[in-house]
DNA sequence: ACTGCTGCCGTTACTATATAACCTCAGACA
DNA sequence: TGTCTGAGGTTATATAGTAACGGCAGCAGT
């Protein structure tokens, strides 16, 4: 057991990476990434799906036996106000945010998601014309931005082409 | 209190057209528009917002007091069905569908909508742009869309100008 | 060293949102 | 008559999220 490849408890590089940037992130913001927000964004980074945050509390307790639901949630509050997760509203669950590597800072627009109603499996994208639609029929009707939810359901390429007919 | 002018008991002329036309529609659909679920229907039409499922229960008591969560909840799902009702994710509530009382059946796009972070209110939007660049998007990465999300929080243009700097 | 502050987290209790499971009844119909 | 179906009553429970208080480490000012 000493090579898993990316499972929960082995760390490989990716996550190694991920984890490291957002070390950097939070230093720049000036915010502390402590053990606990660590632990837990390793959670949602680790799952191919959103996890709600009862399954990261369960997770997260074989870590540390005492959490509870405060504990989980507030990490969670900490790694969305640093943009390191986001939340997927349709699901109550969360989802490592994919920028949050690239090292230049936030989005430039709100993220959209893309999940498989097959699969679970949650895609983000960062569609500048979906976004440059949406703030423009806003403002059409005088409606100030503040940020936004795009999430679509549906089915996943694989999950397409598995799928009986077409 | 003969003519009371769209409050909560008294029905005015709007209200009775949109139930008429819910009424319409589920014939075509071959669905039942039951006393129960007119009244729920007619609850979170009157509302000037979005209202959560145990908002509605409250205020349903009044006509129904043996109503329990199962009673609302199975009433919504089915007005979720028929697509007079959607359900805005962000608040966890419901507010009628604009489209719903265009006779010509259901929307085109899925629905938009912009909530004003200061009075609440929330509008609903088709804007197609969006609806398009969001399909085309999704089509691009072979995602087949079933249906979609699209929530905006904000400032709305009365409070916008109500507000204090610019 | 003492004081007071701040941020992080443990802990308990609670509120809010949503669903499961089982039952009864009315109406349709063989 | 039996039986099937859909609507809804009823009880209990699951899931999601928050309030409120307390302890403790780290640090600034005196």
């Amino acid at each position: 057991m000493a090579t898993g490849q990316g499972g929960a408890t082995e760390m490989n590089t990716a996550m190694q990476r991920a984890l490291a940037a957002a070390e950097a992130r939070c230093l720049r913001a000036g915010a502390q990434l402590t053990e606990l927000r660590r632990q837990v964004l390793a959670l949602v980074l680790e799952a191919e799906q959103p996890l709600g945050a009862y399954a990261l509390l369960d997770r997260l307790k074989a870590q540390r036996p005492g959490a509870a639901p405060p504990t989980v949630y507030r990490a969670l509050d900490f790694l969305l106000e640093q943009g390191l997760i986001h939340k997927v509203e349709r699901l109550n669950a969360f989802v490592g945010c994919v920028e949050a590597e690239h090292d230049h800072g936030h989005h430039q627009h709100p993220p959209q998601f893309l999940i498989c109603r097959t699969c679970g499996a949650t895609v983000e994208l960062s569609d500048h014309a979906v976004a440059h639609a949406l703030a423009d029929a806003a403002r059409r009707v005088g409606f100030q931005v503040a940020n936004a939810t795009v999430e679509v359901e549906g089915l996943c390429a694989r999950c397409t082409e598995a799928a009986p007919a077409g």
